[in-house]
DNA sequence: CAGGGGTGTTGCACTGTCTGCAACATTCAT
DNA sequence: ATGAATGTTGCAGACAGTGCAACACCCCTG
């Protein structure tokens, strides 16, 4: 592995903190200031990088348009979303779509919730990993060692009195999800929000995705969300099928 | 600027227009095979190239989240300050900086007049929502039901005979506001004071703020103000390409 | 206005890191 | 099996990246 491109690549996430001068990048990277101002050009020319009147640099506009493509690029998304709004209409909660990649569970789509109440989320947040019903799904689905792997390198904070306490218990919920097929966080992030949620699947059988609807307690009770199970299952298994390309999809050529 | 650092970074929009596979990668940049794996591996550590099942590389879901927090962590009012002052020198009158934010209109920046008549208004306030020119581009760029939720939602006060009158009079006029891409408030909120506003937008196009200049009749008459027009949206227009990091590249070289 | 501390920038010699090569590993067709 | 793809590793040599020190440039303060 390259340690210049490391260096470089390490100023990013610095960055997203916020703006920062020179000098705080050569601090932090641990480098010589000149040796800063080089990477930084070069991330500058590519447009990763921009500075600002004052001279501070932040991230710039390619960065941003690269997130964009990327997304893009995750046709899963294209595919379930059409599906995602049908859902969003008929039950009005708010619905996700999340991948995991690399450790983390990302949300990748969202719909609004209908009601005035929201629950906080935004597209390309990392998700509370060790509670989340989508996560439990995703990670459910990794082979049997890496699972373990990934339960044991995480962190277990203490969200609320529900949320997962520690790895054998994160690694045993997993096994139930896995063999149920779905999931719920019943108030394991946040006190007053319940969550239930299903698995999309590809052409070999692997989870590629898994999508949840989600409303606080003050809209509906944990009971009445999990009636809507039928439906999330329903709507995932559409997804899948579309996604894996066994259900024709209808409409133009 | 630095050899190693650029290419890594040429892959990063070369996997923008697909998936590719090392050879491809290699070939496109020029490089040996070797060379061009130890670049991506090193781009993989990080999280910006992830490698699908195929073992092909595509750009990682890291992206984002790095894009979303950058956003997050971007202060608009930092970056439009300066601009602002400029402005005031330029013109002498007030000029404002406004967000929305759950349902309301905040002033979050101001400088004050240099006239010795001025306007009343204070930072953090919140702005007569129905009149304001800065409030009607901000309501004007939520998605259409949610801006009709809101101006539903509003009290129409009369604070003069100019006022907006109801909800359906204030539709109409952030219709209006939403394609000519700028606002007024001619005595809307006090009979004697005009204002003439623009939007500043984000990296996505969507309206983070706005701006306005605003003066009393007996300093200048509503047409002369309306002469400044050009400039504030010049102004916006530099204060959004800053803020979402596309401003054409000045300096080195 | 001189002086001092704070930035960002440049030229240069050295060294350490990146490079390309060639051999190896692995998978897939045939 | 055999061959042709692909991805991967170790190595020696070369060159690109590094830190240094000197410089340029503010913006203060006395």
């Amino acid at each position: 592995m390259s340690q210049t491109v490391d260096r470089a690549l390490s100023i990013l996430p610095l960055l997203a903190e916020g703006p920062a001068d020179l000098g705080q990048v050569a601090d932090r990277l641990g480098v010589h200031k000149s040796t800063a101002l080089r990477l930084l050009r070069t991330l500058h020319e590519h447009g990763l990088v921009y500075r600002q009147s004052d001279q501070r640099y932040r991230l710039g506009a390619r960065l941003f348009a690269l997130a964009q493509e990327a997304m893009e690029n995750l046709d899963v998304r294209e595919i379930a979303h059409p599906h995602l709004v049908r859902l969003n209409e008929s039950c009005g909660h708010t619905v996700h779509l999340a991948v995991y990649e690399e450790n983390e569970v990302l949300y990748i789509d969202k719909v609004e919730s209908r009601y005035p109440v929201r629950m906080y989320s935004r597209i390309g947040k990392p998700v509370a990993i060790t509670v989340a019903a989508v996560a439990k799904l995703l990670l459910a689905d990794l082979p049997e060692h890496e699972r373990r792997a990934v339960a044991e390198k995480l962190d277990y904070p203490a969200y609320t009195a529900r949320s997962t306490p520690s790895a054998t218990a994160f690694l045993r919920e997993l096994e139930k999800v896995r063999e149920q097929g779905w999931a719920t966080d019943l108030g394991g992030h946040e006190e007053s929000i319940n969550c239930v949620a299903a698995p999309i699947r590809g052409a070999d059988g692997r989870v590629v995705a898994a999508m949840s609807v989600s409303a606080p307690n003050v809209v509906v009770t944990a009971d009445e969300l999990l009636t809507l199970l039928p439906l999330v299952r329903r709507t995932a298994d559409a997804i899948s099928g579309e996604y894996s390309g066994r259900t024709p999809v209808k409409g133009t050529e």
